[in-house]
RNA sequence: UGGCCUAUGGUGUAACUGGCAACACGUCUGAUUUUGGUUCAGAAGAGUCUAGGUUCGAGCCCUAGUAGGCCAACCA
């Protein structure tokens, strides 16, 4: 047993005290309640991930619930996505539920608080009913409808519910109070008239319950214990909790076990939008070729573009959970998805910007199939035969007439391998008319094969270019990605819409050669195109015609040597030289106390040093410091030294601070001070 | 004129009230390497939003302030 001392999320502390307080470890329960009005994205599986991962760490159930109160936005095609992609997580739901299937009970409680005269039927238009909410900073005013009778009430309702009005003209009220400051607890409407078709229950209802009665009461008649949503729902716990106050006293008996609601801040990833609202309008106005479109962040895009559930996973448990807002950075979704892929994935070579290599002394007809490692980091994976002759693609990048010793790839007179063959030569080029080159010419060491044990092919030589035959090569389409948005926070600016940072190159497709082994790939495998990046077989494959996603590139380190034009630059400017001395103090000053001595020492000199370079100016504000820095305050008295020495006259400021200090506890301090 | 929530390296998350604030990503060095990948070794980067207070001792508790977020759908 690797029993892991993993520090706990503040979820998990929460029950892990429920659980000390006395709370069964069989009560724990939790519910993960999608709408299906859309398909799941990225950030649903941080949802996803803390009630399904509670459940597996606590060995509890966890219901899928499908919130589904609203049928003008919902459809079945939804329900069917979101059961795939959460199973495609691994995940396994306890029951299959549906807020609709509740809602008999819902009504008949509804019922009950009317007769308790905790509900009434409102009979105005929506406009009046918003006058009378009033603002979050203004109070709101009752709505004249509200004393009606109980007998009243329930006729209305009633006949609400038999479909005797027309949609708007009534809704059922709770009565709480129109002052309270939280505006959810002003008269919240619990049931509106619509005579829409439901995906489940047809056209049964015409009245249907809100989120807030509903959700809340099926958590309870789910016997939740653990009910856990975003950030924005945090409001909404005052009135989850007046509903079900007030219906557990209808129903203790049947369900004894109240919810409880807690939130965690949703996770928002860098150069994309997680609004289904406006992922839906990517999809209605093709920007994207649906839901699934291998650049979307849904987890079927994902899916397609070749990220595995392992890797969604890891993800999701190592950006934690928490109560702040947070936008975690694209590169750790791509880090989890290359460590499981450089694991796991097969090693091929393609050819997307192909150039010709001819081997000049290299046989015309000869062609040697070579070995192939399928993946260096897996011992078992075995390997492949590839085909080698006298004519090569390799990539137009990997070569450069002039180079210089930065460059580890092809030029004229230099040597490289050619990965699992040979070390060849750059001799000479042919170029078209317009200068561009057509074909590179070379030479071989024919005793430098790889893997032949001979001193030729031990030989070490600076770079390593992937290839594929001409004559064997087959022709690929490759779809490449970038990202969708070029804004870090698409849907973050105020004065701008999110669509105006679409990335126009975001789709780019490719005309690829690959080796033959390539020809049995089926739909969803995944490869790594030696130094390229991993890529996946789409399903738009055809037996003639191989299409590949590129999933994410290889870590690329000399990418980084050249200058990049894209706008992730390291922010971080080196502004070591140039920083005035006052704030080398300040910073010297601040670890001050915790240096060792003999540090200390040190710090202390170069407080001196930079001392001389300072004016009274720059110091005074220092004497401010905070009684509890004492670090910048040593600093300060350090400084303050120097300049005296040197003439400073004593200011007012000057002889408080050194008053101050001499009283002050610390003893490093006082030294400091005592002889000015 | 309001209410609620949040604030820790560039990013995200930790830290039993107590040893130089930990981990991951990212960044930078170096080594290894038939992938400029992987792996390995190392570095830089934080006075825990500010100011007070309580305490022998505060990132953590209290007060005030500042900044950001959420709240006015017959949506969820």
């Amino acid at each position: 047993m690797t029993e892991e001392t993993k520090s706990l999320n503040f979820i998990e502390h929460i029950i892990e005290e429920d659980l000390t307080n006395g709370m069964p470890k069989e009560q724990l329960r939790f519910r993960f309640p999608p709408e299906p009005n859309g398909y799941l994205h990225i950030g649903h599986t941080k949802a996803i991930g803390i009630s399904f991962g509670l459940g597996e760490k606590y060995g509890a159930p966890v219901n899928l619930r499908f919130d589904d109160t609203n049928p003008a936005k919902e459809e079945q095609e939804y329900v069917d996505a979101i059961k795939r992609d959460i199973a495609w997580l691994g995940y396994k739901w306890a029951n299959e539920c549906y807020s609709s299937d509740y809602f008999q009970q819902l009504y008949d409680w509804a019922v009950q608080m009317i007769k308790d005269g905790k509900a009434y039927v409102d009979s105005q238009s929506s406009e009046a009913m918003a006058t009378q909410k009033g603002t979050p900073t203004s109070v709101g005013t009752n709505s004249p409808y509200r004393n009606r009778s109980v007998e009243e009430n329930l006729d209305l309702f009633q006949r609400m519910k038999n479909g005797e009005f027309e949609a708007g003209t009534h809704v059922l009220r709770a009565k709480i109070d129109m002052e309270d400051p939280n505006m959810l607890m002003r008269d919240p409407i619990m049931y509106r008239i619509m005579y829409a078709h439901h995906h489940r229950t047809g056209n049964d209802w015409c009245i249907y319950p809100m989120y807030d009665w509903t959700h809340g009461e099926s958590d309870y008649i789910e016997q939740i214990s653990h009910s856990l949503c975003s950030l924005e729902f945090k409001p909404h716990r005052k009135l989850y909790d007046w509903f079900k106050d007030n219906v557990y006293q209808y129903s203790k008996n049947a369900y004894p076990l109240q919810p409880k609601q807690r939130e965690f801040a949703r996770l928002n990833l860098s150069y994309t939008i997680m609004s289904k609202r406006k992922l839906l309008q990517l999809v209605e106005e093709k920007v994207v070729s649906g839901w699934d479109d291998p650049r979307m962040p849904t987890i079927s895009g994902l899916r397609r573009r070749g990220y595995t559930p392992a890797a969604i996973r890891k993800f999701v448990e190592t950006v934690g959970v928490a109560k702040r807002e947070n936008v975690i950075d694209v590169s750790l979704l791509e880090f989890c998805i290359r460590e499981d892929l450089n694991k796991t994935a097969n090693r091929v070579m393609a050819v997307l910007d192909p150039v010709k290599l001819i081997i000049t002394n290299y046989p015309e007809d000869k062609v040697e199939w070579l070995e192939a490692e399928n993946n260096p980091e897996n011992a078992t994976a075995g390997s492949h035969k590839v085909p080698f002759s006298r004519e090569l693609y390799i990539e137009r990048e990997d070569f450069k007439e002039e180079a210089n010793s930065k460059y580890f790839r092809l030029s004229l007179g230099r040597e490289v391998r050619l990965k699992n063959a040979y070390i060849i030569k750059g001799e000479s080029v042919v170029k078209d008319q317009q200068g561009n080159i057509t074909e590179i010419h070379c030479s071989y060491d024919m005793d430098s094969l790889s893997g032949s044990g001979t001193e030729a092919s031990l030989r070490k030589v600076k770079g390593t270019l992937h290839w594929v035959s001409v004559a064997h090569a087959e022709k690929a389409e490759v779809r490449v990605y970038d990202r969708l948005f070029s804004d870090e926070a698409p849907d973050s600016h105020k004065d701008k819409d999110f669509m105006e940072f679409i990335n126009p190159n975001s789709l780019t497709i490719v005309h690829a050669f690959i080796e033959p082994y390539l020809k049995e790939a089926v739909v969803g495998d995944r490869f790594q195109f030696q130094r390229l990046g991993y890529f996946c077989v789409d399903e738009d494959s055809t037996d003639e015609k191989l299409i590949f996603n590129k999933t994410v590139g290889l870590r690329d380190t000399w990418a980084k040597q050249k200058p990049k034009p894209t706008q992730n630059q390291p922010k971080q400017s080196n502004n070591q030289h140039q920083r005035p001395p006052i704030e080398e103090i300040k910073q010297l000053g601040k670890k001050y106390t915790n240096l060792p001595e003999a540090k200390q020492e040190a710090a202390k000199k170069k407080i001196l040093e930079l001392a001389e370079k300072i004016s009274y100016a720059d110091l005074e504000p220092l004497f401010a410091t905070a009684t509890k820095k004492t670090g910048t305050r040593i600093a300060t008295a350090i400084s303050l030294a120097v300049l005296l020495k040197n003439g400073q006259e004593r200011t007012e400021a000057i002889q408080d601070f050194i008053e101050k200090a001499k009283e002050d506890k610390n003893d490093l301090l006082v030294n400091e001070v005592k002889n000015l």
